[in-house]
DNA sequence: AACATAAATCTGCCATGGTAGATACAGGTA
DNA sequence: TACCTGTATCTACCATGGCAGATTTATGTT
């Protein structure tokens, strides 16, 4: 995937950790995360945190207020219908792509992220879940072979249905559904049909957006932002 | 589209600023650009360039080679046909939504787009002619109404492509044929007629890309990166 | 002359300081 | 009590410094 990441910067290793502290909920939704209090939880300096943070608004995962402060992204309802849609463009799109041109690329993603889907939910672990989701449709994308989605993909669409993911595979425990439509996906995958498999990506983010709607009609708004 | 914007930041303006000087070749393509420079050139310090650097990165104008330098990115052609793809995804998307939600917007930008296209030739502006026709294309993507494609299309393919478009932006005298396709899918439009008016930006986004390879047989390729 | 090696320079990366703007709060007035 | 205002504090934003890694150049050996 990366030709080269040995040296990985200061930066990136904060954003990946800033990142992974919003979907697994430990910074949460709507709070004000201050440069300051992070560099020192940290022990590192602002500058690195400051760039991680811009990298993280580019994903959509925080909003930075100039001279304000920068708060944990609150997706609305729009948003994430948005976001579903656009993912399930992109995903049919790749999956063509992917079939066509490297299928046992495809198949062989699927099927590890099928794997690490099972261990955690054998375990129990809502996060590595919604994690190992989250890398079962990035190979569908990757596979594809196109560089500009897979980018985009990566870095603006998968880390907000992560998020989202996480808000509610603590309490609904229905993962089993969400399972068998993987190993449908990849049933049709491995049967070369993409008229189906167009169809399942279809149905699943449906899904995934009705759980979002009801999940929401039962809970609280966090404030989005100090003014509107 | 955006509604807070007045005091725009630095680090916004320097972005602003190099993404022009790429665009319109101020910046050498596969050139070695250093923070001290910039910011010397533009008497300020080096963080907001170095910001503004990491922006253009996610943009994919430039590509930064940690603890080596940044580097003008050099579109190859793979890149570009990459993003054709791409761009031919989301506009199809994108075209159906808008003729289901709000096709009287769509039809009113296309309309404008095409207006100001028709002037551009009869004035010989080619500059003109590009802006307009880009404006005609990202009609069809706001008139979506989906904000997250409507992102990623002017952050990320709008600049790539306008990079691209400025490479051979010399050469092309059939503007003629571009104009019949635009006019094609216009009426396809007002015809209701979603599967054609998608072949029809296949076509086209099939003809931009073959204008590109032609461009690049006949050019040289200057180097990318340091290493491979 | 060709190559290997080492020193010097260049450049990006992270740390820290100063400043301007925004928010919050306290005190005073209607 | 409610509202306005002035002040204090907080925080992002930009400037600058030190350091480490990489590239280039110079030098000595074969």
């Amino acid at each position: 995937m990366k030709p080269i990441s040995p040296p990985q910067s200061l930066m990136e290793l904060t954003a990946d950790r800033i990142r992974e502290a919003i979907i697994v909920g430990e910074l949460q939704l709507g709070s004000k995360v201050s440069e300051q209090r992070l560099a020192d939880a940290l022990s590192i300096s602002r500058s690195p945190v400051r760039e991680a943070l811009a990298l993280l608004q580019i994903e959509g995962l925080v909003r930075i207020f100039p001279k304000r402060g920068t708060f944990v992204f609150t997706p609305d309802e729009k948003t994430v219908l948005d976001l579903c849609d656009h993912r399930v463009c992109l995903e049919s799109a790749c999956l063509q792509m992917a079939l066509d041109r490297a299928p046992d690329t495809l198949l062989g993603g699927m099927r590890q992220a099928m794997e690490d889907m099972h261990k955690a939910i054998r375990a129990k672990d809502a996060a590595a879940y919604a994690l190992a989701d989250m890398r079962f449709h990035r190979a569908i994308v990757t596979s594809s072979g196109n560089l500009s989605m897979a980018r985009v993909y990566g870095s603006t669409i998968g880390p907000l249905m992560a998020l989202r993911t996480h808000l509610f595979t603590e309490m609904h425990a229905d993962n089993q559904i969400s399972m068998d439509q993987h190993a449908a996906l990849l049933a049709a995958c491995e049967a070369g049909d993409i008229q189906q498999g167009q169809a399942i990506i279809e149905r699943h983010v449906r899904m995934l957006a009705d759980h979002y709607r009801r999940s929401r009609e039962s809970a609280v708004q966090p404030p989005q932002s100090p003014v509107t």
